[in-house]
DNA sequence: CGCAGACTTGAAGATTATCAACCACCGTGG
DNA sequence: CCACGGTGGTTGATAATCTTCAAGTCTGCG
């Protein structure tokens, strides 16, 4: 009963209410107890909107948030003195960005590419409420492993790959990631990216992602065109490049007794 | 007083000692309550000792383990299927590696690179502890973001730098986290690595690696020769390249009320 | 229509890899 | 004591990959 008046409590008031939902959601499925269920509420959740392009949070800010991707492209990166810039990883629905290393101004920036709406709630409220909901722990702590795992991925890509597989790795794991949240379909997804933001991305110029998105076409992989990723012979091409999307993880998150 | 008893037993019991002895040393420098180190009991941490090149956990192994180094140094690499690797970070005193997304195999490998001190535990174990030590918690939180900053920043590296900027990176990267713990002198440190283990964390061969190495040298700027790095010229490396230690984070720990 | 941003292509140049030696050191066993 | 093998380091010549520069084209949009 207590739970059942809490729950509507936390439902009701503030953004809590869409946070808890995403939580509840598939493939995440959290079941909370009353306690986790108080222990979500001083967190304070602010549930955004940003445009196309924005910068949400910038690389030396001191105030450090945490944010969880409810909707949309963003983008994770690092500014170079030379201007170049390296993008980390494009964060998608449920990624969790921003938990970085103790007092210190961030080490990174977040920004949209798409529109979307994300969860932004204070580092030390989400610390502080580890106590008191092991599942959240559980959660945040699962989420940034695979974070980092999947910032290691693009070092191997950076590091070890050449030009043609590196792309499609991304490629194949952009889409293995979106088919969690079933926006990828059987033919491919829409991606929103720039050749530049890819070159970026990759650790190459534009110009060369042009030529090797073209070597992928001419060999019937994969097209990139007009915003959309489409497999022409996808199980050619994850066994051409050695895709193996293990390093996504399963994504389950056991629930609180 | 049942502080003290409770500090007694767990000093004298187990393995537990030696990592809170590590927990309560500078820089790290915890204080734990009565509560905490109860929590700190169930890890049933390992203290663990290994020789030189040995493989402590590889790639696939479903059980998962969380280690922390105690002094050595160690070497988490991802291999391919065509023979090439790509190394990781090399984990140094102080550093958590093991941290991986839920329940699936293990994505990365961990090797000792000289003779290494290491604490072992359960991850699951590590989870639960938890909710009863808010300390740990942060502790393991705090770590795992930066292992990620500096994962972040192998692969700004491998992506947007180029050979010599790159190398020279490492080297002074190398030497800020092994001055926390006074490993490293004015002068420069001990390493243990071969060229061909920096050019698996570079994403350079060999070779060039040694060509590389060679410029630095002549330019009067590092020399890396027979296990030892030493900085000729420090602040002309720094503001060449334009290195900044930012994002090793400043590893201040707050310690529970 | 004209403009801006993204995409495309060619030619030339820089960086890094590959191949093939050779050296230096060190522990081992005769 | 010395020959021996193995590992790591060094160097040169050549080739592949990727970048730079320069000049288009295409597309959406005011």
């Amino acid at each position: 009963m207590i739970l059942r008046i809490l729950q509507k409590w936390i439902m009701t008031s503030t953004q809590n209410q869409t946070l808890l939902q995403f939580f509840q959601s598939p493939p995440i499925g959290a079941i909370f107890t009353s306690e986790e269920m108080e222990a979500l509420r001083p967190l304070n959740v602010a549930a955004k909107h940003y445009p196309p392009h924005t910068v949400i949070s910038h690389q030396g800010d001191v105030e450090q948030r945490l944010f969880i991707i409810n909707s949309g492209w963003a983008c994770s990166y690092r500014d170079l003195n030379n201007g170049d810039r390296q993008i980390i990883d494009f964060p998608l629905k449920g990624d969790v960005v921003g938990v970085v290393a103790s007092p210190g101004p961030s080490t990174d920036s977040l920004a949209s590419t798409t529109e979307i709406s994300i969860f932004e709630m204070s580092r030390t409220a989400v610390g502080k409420a580890f106590g008191r909901s092991p599942w959240l722990a559980q959660f945040i702590l699962s989420a940034v492993a695979r974070q980092s795992s999947i910032v290691i991925e693009h070092l191997t890509n950076a590091g070890r790959r050449n030009a043609l597989v590196r792309t499609a790795h991304l490629l194949l794991e952009m889409d293995a990631r979106l088919s969690t949240f079933g926006e990828s379909t059987q033919q491919g997804f829409d991606c929103p990216l720039t050749q530049q933001e890819l070159a970026d991305a990759l650790g190459l110029t534009a110009i060369h992602v042009n030529r090797t998105l073209r070597d992928l076409r001419e060999h019937n992989l994969v097209s990139f065109r007009s915003g959309f990723v489409e497999f022409l012979d996808k199980p050619r091409l994850i066994n051409m490049i050695g895709f193996d999307k293990e390093f996504l993880g399963f994504r389950v998150f056991s629930s609180s007794p």
